[in-house]
DNA sequence: TAGATTGTTAATCGATTAACAATC
DNA sequence: TAGATTGTTAATCGATTAACAATC
């Protein structure tokens, strides 16, 4: 019937654009305390160090839609940013690996404002089982299935050391995971239709590193170049 | 003199690329501890699910270079790696905010490996103030100039409130600090030749919410579809 | 009305992928 | 030698930026 289907919805967003969103409903969400009712993409982009273009097409994505001259609405565009996200009421979510990283998600609450409700932890280390991390129980990796069986639980967050990293996405996935947030540094293998978001430390180590090494290695090289320049002029 | 300055080094080089080199290094590590002597990018690009084209032009722009027919040498191609990133002795780095994330960071022993080496630790908080994280002495912040004075520390890790990350960026950048790892949700203005890593979960937390936000909606439009189907048939 | 702002189409830019000659 | 693999140039693809008409 419809000649562009236009409502293929989110494989056509790219993903550039998802990542913005959650500056969008950062600055938005600010605005409205502040009281303002109407914000312009000229603006949200000064906030946010982004061309304004750029920010009107990321906000259409999105399904918004605005008034020439006026602008858009900053409470009506917030909840609207939200809701695509997901985010105005969290999905409950489980935590696989209680390590120091682990631990540290399980104690940040921010989460729950972001989309994310985590409902139980698990380990395979007995010593952690049993216990409670920031409110949080701590099962038995075992007991994982039993656990989804019984709740409707879609997001899955990994913080196992890489090795175990896919055994305890497979586990998952059987027990009716859909989302995977990887914090393991490795790749996943998963069938179509499961979301997996990787977050590799090491990846944004890399690009830190060789650009100081690179910045480092040449005011080096500069410095060197000076010394040898005075070394002439003083023979 | 030479037409192409090829020299301009990292400028040149894409983020996407920088980005890959970690997952390079990890790979020849393991093949070299395996004893495999040499490599060729079809098989790092099975490894990693690249496009070996790709993979033989990363390497390239890294400095890497390969015999034809033969491939690389998988020790030598994995030290030159490492030695772009400057990977091959890590350098000092300072943590501010020991919350939650800051005393996971602080407990991740692989930073060691990864370029990063976390010296000292400093909060505003007293009562954190003179004990030791993971083996690592936290400072009262007022200290760190004087700390940043007596060590050449390059590396800066923020993991403060987003309403602090500015400040603390600023008295970083004052007392040397080079390059920041930011993980506080807010954007930093920084001056230039200042490199900053943005590592901001809720970025992350947008894409994992909207493509599962949008999985789940079309399933539950589907389903509405069969019931509405089944409707009319029974009817 | 005049000017600012949206929505949308076109141009630019950069990264990925394909093609192919050189070569061990 | 023959075939695999590098190095490099060209083609494709996708995202960002620019241009401009519509409009409140």
């Amino acid at each position: 019937m419809t000649p562009q289907p236009k409502n293929s919805a989110i494989k056509g967003i790219p993903e550039p654009t998802l990542r913005r969103l959650p500056n969008y409903c950062q600055v938005l969400h600010r605005l409205a305390r502040e009281g303002v009712a109407r914000v312009s993409c000229t603006q949200i982009g000064n906030e946010l160090n982004l061309d304004p273009t750029q920010v009107r097409k990321d906000l259409a994505l999105a399904g918004a839609v605005g008034r020439p001259k006026v602008g858009y609405e900053t409470e009506a565009l917030f909840q609207q940013m939200e809701d695509f996200l997901g985010w105005n009421n969290a999905r409950d979510a489980v935590l696989v690996g209680v390590g120091s990283l682990g631990t540290a998600l399980l104690g940040y609450r921010p989460f729950n404002r972001y989309g994310v409700n985590i409902v139980a932890a698990f380990d395979t280390n007995p010593m952690k089982q049993g216990s409670e991390v920031h409110g949080i129980p701590v099962f038995p990796l075992l007991k994982l299935p039993n656990l989804l069986e019984r709740m409707k639980v879609h997001i899955g967050i990994l913080t196992v050391p890489a090795e175990q990293a896919q055994p305890v996405c497979d586990l998952m996935i059987m027990t009716g995971i859909r989302a995977l947030w990887n914090f393991a540094p490795t790749a996943l293998t998963v069938p179509d239709g499961i979301i997996v978001q990787n977050e590799n430390l090491f990846n944004s180590l890399g690009v830190l590193s060789s650009k100081l090494t690179a910045l480092l290695r040449g005011e080096d090289k500069k410095d060197r170049a000076r010394q040898a320049r005075r070394q002439e002029t003083t023979s």
